[in-house]
RNA sequence: GCGGACGUGGCGAAACGGUAGACGCAACGGACUUAAAAUCCGUUCUCCGCAAGGGGGUGAGGGUUCGAGUCCCUCCGUCCGCACCA
């Protein structure tokens, strides 16, 4: 009994399709094409089972649209920049350029002995400045149009690290890696106006018909549209107005305080002639951005002893605070608190002491005793102690108060959005440098398209902390290209969710001298199918979604929507081990003691922890290379696929590997040691077959039907658990006539045909043992022969009284009062039904009779 | 708090509103073997029964339907996203 080769067989396939480029897209408008993309890699380190998954469905998608006759596109790239490679080089003393280098080296290699049909001429690496040149490019386009602009904005700022931190970098109010108190700070950065495509953005998603309806609804979230009005408060100092934004305008008259944000520039100003105030907002501010410290945080309110006076009723005066729950990058920063009507503000209003008006009666509530006690009232009613709006809806009254507000000049209706610019300026060296130069005299001047790319230095230390460009004694220095005086470079880089922005495009002309070729991305884009996880529903996937349409307006490409269908895949999960002081443990370092309880090395107790995703700190990876050494690239690739729904996690296990290897050595068998002579390719099949051979026929045929519509639509795992099915029937076939030789022959090459994307090395070396000439890879996926899937005996199922109770096997399409009389004619049926005639019939033609008695 | 997904054997999971548990893992029994591995055959939702057969069963309760794992309502639980958003 022979076992797979696969060391043998995946290195000569490879080779193959290496020396023949059998996976070199070739630009063709003659051909209908297919663009398939995985989010491409962080060059982290090595690849782990858990990093393939989304790669070995990609190939799935590429191969099978590659024998269905497209034209397709399914490249590989490294999104190169970011920190990891930076904390390397503190760390280990390597230089980041070198480090990622070297990580490309590894990982590209075992992408290629997973068998991943990659065109990997055109493979990218967003760290090259051929490739960041072109971005530098995009950002002056993006300025000179308005889409780029310097701001001052808080940021969370650490002070051991001297840099910003995104707010996930913050855990309870402190720095992910220093464990240092993280500061705001107001401070000048560069921002993309993704906001001036909130609208767009938002309506577009409904255009995106093959993108999960999670993240649609995720991206809606994010960029949050309310509907509501602007309303200018005028102050009782006689000089300031302040605006501020609210969602229910109908509650006007239930106002009891307004709330300004402590970076409020009322408050800013207030607080200049005002210690406590000053104080009070400093606080504010070092209780962070994070959520943990927002959670926790008191609501807080400083009385400004300043008033505002009711735009709707002059005589009315409401006090002014500056409270610590007012955002100032939503809205106007400023609110009016409404107590009765919304819970934050009757919890303030409760606390300060300020009245709480109702304004909204509920439905069949008495107006005259009507009251607020612990629970605001948020719901749908009718208006009253308001005035011209008594008596109405909540929606009418916002209409009607908003036409007054316009007509009186105190407001407008307007639209918030929750969606804020993107800050893309990072106090780091491994990035994409940022092409801006400082002049003391002629301010912010972009460098001269000439003069890009503008490079890294590589003479960079690492020795403190902070940004190492900051600190480079030359590279900052520069002439001012406009007035030629001594100036300063901007030492920030970019955010790398730039650099991965636009990568997708890149690839439709991977080394052209210009960003995009025109023809190119004209062909190839959009991306028909983008896979990854779906942790950058709203970062990655809103971004490039933005980016197309700020392209498009710079002139570049001609599309808005980058990724016209998206899968995002579930993680690979595996079992984790902690000790009692909830440190995690390899599971070699897991023995057991004599009474079988687990102890690690010291022989203090573990437990086996929930099964967690792949991660490096938990200490629960599989190795790529382990496994491929040890069962191959197609046993890995089909076991995850099979497992589980592609969109669910997967969970790792040792013996769930050894099923699918099994399985693979089981197929070889069929082809290597066939036990019905087959004959020569391309034998006709006999027409008379006996029952047996010809329902094995019709599961081929139906098979080939029913997989094709299961990778369509993405069932990865129903698809293989079919192929293992027609592979179970053709075991079973026996009988050495040349009938039955025709039959296996059939079988075995469909199976080999649709395992071809899933194990293509297996595949290819079946095919070649099935005596074929060509290779697999180049030859076209099934056709289903619907006659042959057709069955000619069904079998009905009969309930009566909604239970099951016989089957009955009849002729396919039998006619429907024929069926009815067998139904009934059954001794089970008969024997319940007791002589009485049933009471109705439903009879489903070719699947089921159902007797109500 | 808001939004979403999910809940089926010992486990991963299947099931256009139409025979619940395909396919696999694990377990058990058997064959082959000096033995093991590998391989092959069989059994495995549950209860009653020697069997033939029958009862029950998809988180809980209700509804729609000839028929509900699937659709609707209420509740319980798990997971995920967003969250002082005015």
């Amino acid at each position: 009994m022979s076992r797979y080769n696969f060391r043998e067989s995946e290195a000569k396939w490879q080779q193959r399709w290496r020396e023949r480029q059998t996976f070199t897209a070739q630009h063709d408008p003659t051909r209908a094409k297919y663009y398939v993309l995985e989010m491409f890699p962080y060059p982290s380190g090595k690849l782990h089972v858990g990093h393939v998954r989304n790669y070995t469905m990609g190939d799935l998608v590429a191969r099978y649209r590659r024998a269905r006759g497209y034209n397709v596109l399914h490249p590989m790239g490294w999104d190169a920049f970011g920190l990891p490679a930076e904390n390397a080089a503190i760390a280990g003393g390597i230089h980041p350029a070198i480090w990622t280098a070297e990580n490309i080296a590894t990982m590209r290699a075992q992408l290629q002995r997973m068998g991943f049909a990659y065109d990997w001429s055109r493979e990218i690496a967003t760290c090259h400045p051929e490739y960041y040149r072109h971005e530098q490019k995009m950002f002056l386009d993006f300025l000179a149009k308005g889409l780029a602009y310097r701001k001052e904005s808080w940021v969370n700022w650490d002070p051991v690290d001297h840099t910003v931190l995104a707010n996930e970098q913050v855990i309870e109010g402190r720095g992910w890696r220093t464990g240092a108190l993280v500061e705001k700070r107001l401070l000048a950065q560069w921002n993309l106006r993704i906001t001036k495509y909130s609208d767009e953005l938002l309506d577009a998603l409904k255009s995106l018909d093959r993108w999960p309806e999670r993240v649609r609804l995720m991206q809606e979230h994010w960029i949050g549209r309310s509907e509501g009005a602007r309303v200018k408060w005028a102050l009782s100092d006689g000089k300031t107005a302040i605006e501020v934004f609210t969602t229910r305008p109908d509650t006007l008259y239930g106002a009891a305080f307004l709330a300004l944000s402590p970076h409020h520039p009322f408050s800013q100003e207030l607080a200049k002639t005002n210690p406590a105030l000053a104080e009070f907002i400093a606080e504010c501010d070092r209780i962070g951005t994070s959520e943990e410290a927002i959670e926790t945080a008191e609501k807080r309110g400083y009385d400004t002893d300043v008033e505002a006076i009711h735009p709707l009723d002059k005589t009315r005066r409401v006090p002014v605070y500056i409270a610590n729950f007012v955002l100032m990058e939503y809205g106007t920063g400023a609110i009016f608190g409404c107590p009765a009507h919304d819970q934050r503000d009757l919890d303030f209003a409760r606390k300060y002491k300020l009245p709480v008006i109702p304004v909204v009666l509920p439905p069949e509530a008495d107006p005259k005793s009507f009251a607020i006690d612990d629970i605001a009232y948020v719901d749908d009613g009718t208006i009253f102690n308001s005035s011209f709006l008594n008596g109405l809806s909540v929606a009418d009254a916002k209409r009607t108060v908003g036409e007054r507000l316009e007509a009186s000049g105190t407001g407008e209706r307007t639209i918030a959005y929750r969606l804020r610019d993107w800050g893309v300026s990072r106090q780091r060296y491994w990035g994409c440098p940022i092409p801006i130069i400082h002049c003391a005299d002629c301010g912010i001047v972009p460098v001269p398209e000439s003069d890009l790319p503008v490079k890294l230095p590589d003479d960079v230390e690492f020795d403190a902390p902070g940004n190492p460009l900051d600190r480079h004694p030359t590279w900052k220095h520069v002439a001012c290209p406009r007035c030629g005086k001594p100036a300063m470079r901007e030492t920030d880089t970019f955010d790398t969710f730039f650099e991965s922005s636009w990568y997708f495009a890149r690839f439709c002309s991977a080394r052209a001298p210009v960003a995009f070729e025109r023809d190119a991305a004209q062909y190839w884009m959009p991306v028909d199918q983008y896979i990854g996880g779906v942790e950058h529903a709203v970062l990655h996937l809103l971004y490039s979604r933005f980016f197309m349409r700020a392209l498009k307006e710079c002139g570049y490409l001609d599309l808005e929507e980058p990724f016209a269908g998206l899968f995002t895949q579930g993680m690979v999960c595996h079992q984790t081990y902690q000790n009692a002081e909830g440190e995690w443990l390899f599971p070699e370092e897991v023995t057991s003691d004599p009474a079988g309880r687990m102890i690690d090395a010291t022989g203090r107790p573990v437990v086996a922890g929930r099964l967690e995703k792949m991660s490096k700190s938990k200490k629960n990876v599989v190795g790529l290379d382990d496994i491929v050494d040890t069962y191959g690239a197609d046993t890995a690739r089909l076991y995850l696929l099979s497992d589980s729904p592609p969109e669910r996690d997967l969970e790792w296990t040792d013996t769930g590997i050894e099923g699918i290897w099994r399985y693979v050595n089981r197929l070889w068998r069929l082809v290597s040691e066939p036990v019905v002579a087959l004959p020569p390719v391309g034998t006709a099949i006999p027409a008379d077959l006996s029952p047996e051979l010809a329902a094995i026929r019709r599961a081929t045929h139906k098979m080939i039907a029913a997989v094709t519509d299961d990778i369509d639509k993405f069932r990865f795992n129903r698809a293989v658990a079919r192929i293992r099915e027609l592979s179970n029937a053709l075991e079973g076939i026996t009988g050495g006539n040349d009938a039955a030789g025709a039959v296996m022959r059939e079988g075995l090459e469909t199976v080999t045909r649709l395992l071809g994307p899933m194990m293509p090395h297996l595949a290819e070396e079946m095919w070649q043992h099935l005596g074929h000439g060509d290779m697999l890879a180049d030859v076209a996926w099934p056709q289903a022969d619907a006659a042959l899937a057709r069955d000619e005996q069904v079998t009905i199922a009969v309930q009566v009284n909604g239970k099951l109770r016989a089957t009955l096997d009849l002729p396919r399409d039998a006619a429907v009062n024929e069926v009815e009389e067998a139904a009934l004619a059954l001794p089970q049926v008969a024997r319940l039904l007791d002589g009485k005639t049933p009471r109705k019939v439903v009879v489903v033609p070719n699947r089921i009779v159902s007797v109500v008695a």
